[in-house]
DNA sequence: AGCACGCCGACT
DNA sequence: GTCGGCGTGCTC
């Protein structure tokens, strides 16, 4: 008796058993895939890890349906790394399994019904329904379930399929289909038969009286004599200007042949240009302090300040590794932030350089996925997004994780909730490989490890090219509203700034971290304010569509025109979106190109790329936009940045508003002056004082750093403690409340540590679903494993109270 | 996650 | 009386 252990792409934390033959016992090994069999009638990709000879005692282990590899395509240290994944962050291993693959390698079946061959029906004896479906299959050989309960108006269609199976009328398939195709190109090469000088001649002799193939053949001679490399179909058209008829008639004639040849979807090979890199002395001292720190560390933290020059010294260090013919993992924030990225390192280390993320389509991410597995040439250097992390790598020998500080590293939802940084490094501990961390404002977790010395630390004070740090002037809102020195929601300053760089032929960044045009519509009768129906929030309103929209479930409708509430028409806007400072602009720069950047206007693949390439290209004088551009783009025209209101990040309900506000604040400002003229940055705040804005405006990372580490460890929070939020939700509100309590007395009173809640978060409701949350602090003396086991258990008995089953839970480990 | 079983309310 | 709603439990 023969079985392997399989994990199921479902949220299942359980391995299953399924028994095997003996000739697979020996084919099989951990890593590869196969089709089994799960419930009832579904098949599913699971994913091999262990094979043996344990039989199960309690059931009958199904035998597999089918094997589909003939080589692991999923590594031992990647399964080892997914396990520590599904334990540190509290999730099922089948989570991580669906999380990691690409989803082209994880298809599941469809079920396909179709007529028995050679049988005779006597469609009397058939219900109408029955008859329905056996009349479908006469025009069609196979049927989805889809189709039936298209075709039969209802949605429990089974009982009638079954009743036609039992009839011996229909059968049912599962199969599972592979839906990666290579690309394939068709190339064209003279027939053998001419190949010889005397051959030639024979042909000249054909192609007497066909002049439009005398022509392609000519030019096919030209083509082969002068590219020396094989010739496309495609080409030999395009470049005789014929057509594809007459081609095939040459293949039809046997002159020509043609072949096809797998082609790489992606090739970066166009703008390699083999650049010496040459590094400024700051640069050169930083590099060779991160060797330094490698010798005994394994993980280093870069902090340069913007415009230092961190990616040159990356490339750098990739270089050296390079050498070493090890793998290297460069891990970015943003897809959109890639191509910028690729075009920087293919100049460098051209086809070596390979790209991942959630923007590829099927296809491609099997080609990379494929590349990094076999170690090919073509992927010596990956450049993703958090996600990157799972690709199949057989010995990376250095992670660099750009922008360290940016929370997008950290998955949010569906579960596996990892965050990519520190899931780096772990899987640079298993491959003994280095870690460099970089950023202008590192994450405080990120710099209290480095200064308590588990992290090497190099940092670099100076610009590039000792380019001055931009100067940084204050606007005090309130003292500008009073004096009314306020064109819309820019104050006197601002436009005077705005208005000299751009006589200047300068570039403006305005930031405003909030989309839409405003947030909320109020009646100025009644103060009724539009709220969501199936949300705790208010609408928000975006004047482009005339809308009003929930920004947490994409809920919207017309805008109103009296108040719902009183009838009233004075309807009054609240606060100011991006929408609102482009319009404000627009009439109060009339003669100047305005572009607005955020997720409205970076819909599609594209999107953001466009928007960035205009800007570049100088088609936009001011660009307005929300977080996106903090995110480590340069631009080197750009000769002054506005924040249009610092105060909002600031009171956000989270310990982290602090730190978020001055990373923000730091970053837009960063990418004023990037060249050799001193930037500036203007922002506009009701709390000139705050500590935090202060210490913006000083470039006082360490004061910031230091304020804050004093009042994480005051209220307990990380680095000091580590925080798992538990998330309740459901649609009764009593059940949910009742339910949370529990679970939080059972808490409380079985962990020796703080536990908080359950709190009602400041949206309450979302998707008519009621929320509840509870928080564990664990502090840095108490074993995180075995709290977590503790939790688990806990969990375990909540959900074996029947009444509180129906509470979806949801657990976030490091949430922020 | 799906899918079936099983128990109650709204219709032919 | 049946259809179909969803709460409950299991899948190797």
């Amino acid at each position: 008796m023969y079985f392997v252990e399989v994990i199921l792409p479902l949220s299942l934390a359980k391995t299953f058993t399924y028994s095997i033959s003996e000739a697979e016992f020996f084919y099989i090994k951990p890593g590869m895939r196969v089709a089994v069999p799960f419930g009832k009638s579904k098949i599913y990709t699971a994913l091999v890890i262990e094979i043996h000879r344990n039989q199960p005692t309690l059931y009958e282990a199904k035998e597999i349906h089918q094997i589909l590899d003939e080589n692991p395509i999923v590594t031992l240290i990647q399964i080892a790394h997914w396990q520590w994944i599904a334990s540190y962050y509290m999730c099922a291993i089948g989570d991580v399994y669906r999380g990691a693959m690409p989803s082209a390698l994880l298809l599941e079946s469809e079920t396909l019904i179709s007529q028995k061959t050679d049988i005779f029906v006597d469609s009397s004896l058939l219900s109408d329904e029955e008859f329905l479906v056996y009349e479908a299959l006469q025009q069609q050989s196979s049927l989805k379930v889809q189709d039936i309960i298209a075709i039969l108006n209802k949605k429990n269609i089974f009982p009638v399929i079954q009743k036609l199976i039992d009839k011996n009328i229909l059968v049912l398939q599962e199969e599972i289909q592979e839906t990666y195709k290579p690309k394939l190109v068709r190339y064209v090469r003279l027939h053998e038969k001419y190949n010889s000088n005397q051959g030639l001649s024979e042909l000249l002799e054909i192609l007497k009286s066909a002049a439009k193939q005398k022509e392609i053949v000519m030019r096919y001679f030209q083509l082969s004599a002068t590219e020396k490399k094989p010739i496309t179909v495609k080409k030999l058209i395009e470049e005789a200007n014929s057509s594809s008829a007459i081609v095939k008639a040459l293949i039809e004639k046997e002159i020509f042949e043609d072949y096809l040849l797998q082609e790489d979807r992606i090739n970066f090979d166009g703008n390699f240009l083999k650049k010496e890199l040459k590094l400024s002395e700051a640069q050169n001292e930083a590099f060779v302090a991160i060797k330094d720190n490698f010798d005994s560390k394994e993980v280093c933290l870069l902090h340069g300040v913007t415009s230092s020059g961190k990616t040159e010294i990356y490339i750098k260090l990739i270089e050296e590794h390079l050498a070493t013919g090890k793998q290297i993992l460069y891990l970015l924030p943003e897809i959109a932030l890639t191509t910028q990225l690729v075009g920087r390192l293919s100049a460098y280390f051209g086809n070596k350089v390979a790209v991942f993320h959630s923007k590829y389509n099927n296809n491609e991410r099997i080609e990379v996925w494929n590349q990094v597995l076999q170690n090919s040439e073509k992927a010596q250097v990956v450049i993703g997004a958090r996600s990157a992390l799972f690709l199949p790598f057989n010995s990376l020998g250095l992670i660099i994780v750009d922008e360290e500080h940016e929370q997008t590293f950290k998955q949010a939802d569906p579960a596996p909730r990892y965050h990519a940084r520190d899931a780096a490094i772990v899987l640079a501990y298993s491959h003994k490989s280095k870690v460099l961390l970089g950023s202008a404002t590192p994450c405080i977790e990120t710099y209290f490890n480095a200064k308590s010395d588990k992290f090497g630390l190099v940092e670099i004070t100076k610009r590039y090219g000792n380019v001055m740090m931009p100067a940084i002037e204050l606007v005090d809102l309130k003292d500008k509203y009073f004096r009314k020195k306020m064109t819309g929601h820019f104050s006197d300053i601002m436009i005077a700034e705005i208005t000299s760089a751009l006589s200047l032929g300068e570039q403006v960044i305005l930031f405003q971290n909030r989309r839409g045009y405003s947030p909320i519509i109020e009646c100025l009768t009644c103060g009724h304010v539009p709220q969501c129906q199936q949300c705790d929030v208010s609408l928000t309103y975006h004047k482009h569509k005339n809308q009003l929209r929930c920004h947490y479930c994409g809920y919207s409708m017309a805008k109103p025109t009296n108040c719902h509430a009183c009838s009233s028409v004075d309807l009054t806007t609240k606060g100011f979106g991006t929408e609102q400072i482009e319009q404000e602009l627009v009439s109060i720069f009339p003669s100047s190109k305005i572009g607005r950047m955020d997720q409205d206007t970076t819909r599609g693949k594209f999107g953001f790329e466009k928007i960035i390439d205009s800007f570049k290209n100088r088609e936009i004088d001011i660009l307005v936009g929300t977080q996106m551009l903090a995110k480590g783009l340069d631009f080197d025209n750009v000769s002054l940045v506005g924040v249009m209101n610092a105060d909002n990040m600031l009171y956000h309900p989270d310990f982290r508003a602090f730190e978020r506000s001055f990373q923000m604040l730091t970053q837009v400002a960063g990418r004023a002056g990037r060249s050799e003229k001193q930037g500036k940055v203007i922002i506009q705040t009701y709390n000139p004082n705050h500590n935090t804005i202060q210490q913006v405006t000083n470039n006082d990372y360490l004061g910031m750093y230091n304020e804050q580490l004093y009042d994480r460890q005051i209220y307990k929070y990380p680095p000091y403690f580590r925080i798992i939020k538990i998330t309740l939700k459901q649609r009764d509100y009593d059940k949910l409340k009742s339910g949370s309590m529990w679970l939080y007395q059972v808490m409380s009173q079985n962990l020796q540590i703080p536990v908080l809640g359950p709190e009602e978060p400041l949206i309450s409701r979302i998707r008519n679903e009621y929320i509840r949350t509870i928080i564990i602090k664990i502090p840095q003396n108490v074993h995180i494993g075995n709290t977590k086991e503790a939790i688990q258990k806990m969990l375990n008995s909540f959900e074996a109270v029947a009444h509180f089953r129906s509470i979806k839970v949801t657990l976030n480990v490091d949430f922020y």
